[in-house]
DNA sequence: CAGTGGTCTAGACCACAAA
DNA sequence: TTGTGGTCTAGACCACTGG
């Protein structure tokens, strides 16, 4: 009984309890949060040292500061090296938009995932993708289109350049269901080490309507993506077109959760 | 000179110098990246354990720990407790897109930010908008719209929705250049706490469209913002127009900078 | 059971900022 | 000079995984 009712006193007086399997660090953290969200500590306000917040709670700084390093990822705080730790402005009008895996994303949203592999042509290296591609004049582009379907029904369109090396053979399968910077470094043996992507509003042309299966004109999210390889040349080159009323992206910030 | 040339050593024989500004911890992150990429660990492999890479490095198992964090925060590896630490499939292919403070983005990008204040408006607790705001039948909504400028041309209009509590002054000036999550908190004395943005393509209707100085059906990124309160209930609404040919978002993943 | 990652501690030295 | 955050150490206990 006193057991408990000390718990409740815990959770009220906003101690640590060490025996809860929440860990210490994440328990300071959603203490801090409230202390934060009260207005005990308003945006440009120091926090306690670390040492202090140690002493406070009973924890060592490592501790505390681990459990600043997670508010400090959300935005909450900032620290400044020989000044201190300062709570932010809130960062609610800033948005993260992830675009991940396809499969995942349609996973989580409960529909089932398709591909379909539209198009796949060697392009002579002439045009603007070509120059990118810093292919040699007499080599060749691997060009390929895919259809990303989301329960039968297509939600994007993908065109993908890369070089081409002969004699190493490509199976349609790759192309069709595995990750761009996966399948060029299995048939270039040039591993990508870094993207650039950017994204923007467009219009569908009348080839990307076509393929979604909507009008010319259709809003759709435009994604360019550059592959470099370790040496900075550009080693794939993609361009994506998202349907714009059937995908869409979220972002989500809010509160740690509870110790419950 | 024969420091120097042990410095070398230490590079290429991937020691950790421990002499230089370089924290060890980021030089064994960079060491392991190298690893990864020049195909010694493939995906799927399993690192060697916190404990040995501690022996082999000489560094104590916290450092190892804070190292590869790092490289799992951006996706290289994932941990998987009692079992290890493994190499993820390369995640190129995914990217983060971040929304953030208009102003600084602009800084960064180097044009001359500018906001402009288009209608400030009390609307009845009628329609959609009041009761996503659950106000009382006779209360008000505040409504404004603003637009953002690059260079004095027009980049955005946003358009929010809040309740409106009397008595409570309300400064254009705040409207105009404060973010939205602060006008609320300033305003209302409630605290949004949570934020939920979705962005997706859309075309200009002709209100858009004039303010954005286009034509109607101009593409454009259109997001929409929910802010919630402690208690769950929304608290502020916000749709906003970003002009699909002269704003985009950049996403970039690339390699630790090395300890030059 | 042994080995793994997850967490915590008490102490230390450093770089940096402000008085 | 003092106090701050940034880093590192050597050890410890725990929960989880797999044989």
């Amino acid at each position: 009984m006193l057991h408990r009712k000390d718990k409740v006193n815990d959770l009220k007086m906003n101690k640590i309890d060490k025996s809860s399997f929440v860990p210490p660090f994440y328990q300071l953290a959603t203490i801090l949060e409230k202390r934060i969200y009260s207005g005990e500590f308003k945006p440009g306000d120091p926090l306690p040292s670390e040492t202090d917040l140690g002493k406070e709670y009973e924890l060592s700084r490592m501790t505390v500061r681990k459990c600043l390093n997670l508010l400090a990822e959300r935005g909450l705080i900032v620290a400044q090296q020989g000044r201190g730790t300062f709570v932010s402005r809130p960062c609610l009008d800033r948005a993260t938009f992830v675009l991940e895996d396809f499969k995942e994303e349609l996973g989580r949203r409960g529909l089932e995932p398709g591909y379909r592999l539209v198009h796949v042509r060697l392009l002579k290296a002439t045009d603007e993708i070509g120059v990118k591609l810093q292919v040699q004049h007499d080599d060749r582009i691997l060009y390929y289109c895919r259809l990303l379907l989301g329960n039968h029904e297509p939600l994007a369109v993908e065109h993908k350049y890369m070089r081409y090396v002969k004699g190493k053979p490509i199976l349609e399968n790759e192309l069709q269901y595995k990750a761009f910077s996966e399948v060029i470094s299995l048939n270039t043996d040039i591993l990508p080490v870094r993207s650039r992507m950017t994204l923007c509003a467009a219009s569908a042309e009348v080839e990307e309507a076509q393929l979604l299966n909507a009008a010319v004109g259709l809003p759709v999210l435009k994604v360019e993506q550059s592959l470099y390889s370790q040496d900075g040349n550009i080693v794939g080159i993609g361009i994506f077109y998202y349907h714009g009323e059937r995908y869409s992206l979220v972002s989500d910030i809010q509160p740690l959760k509870g110790e419950g």
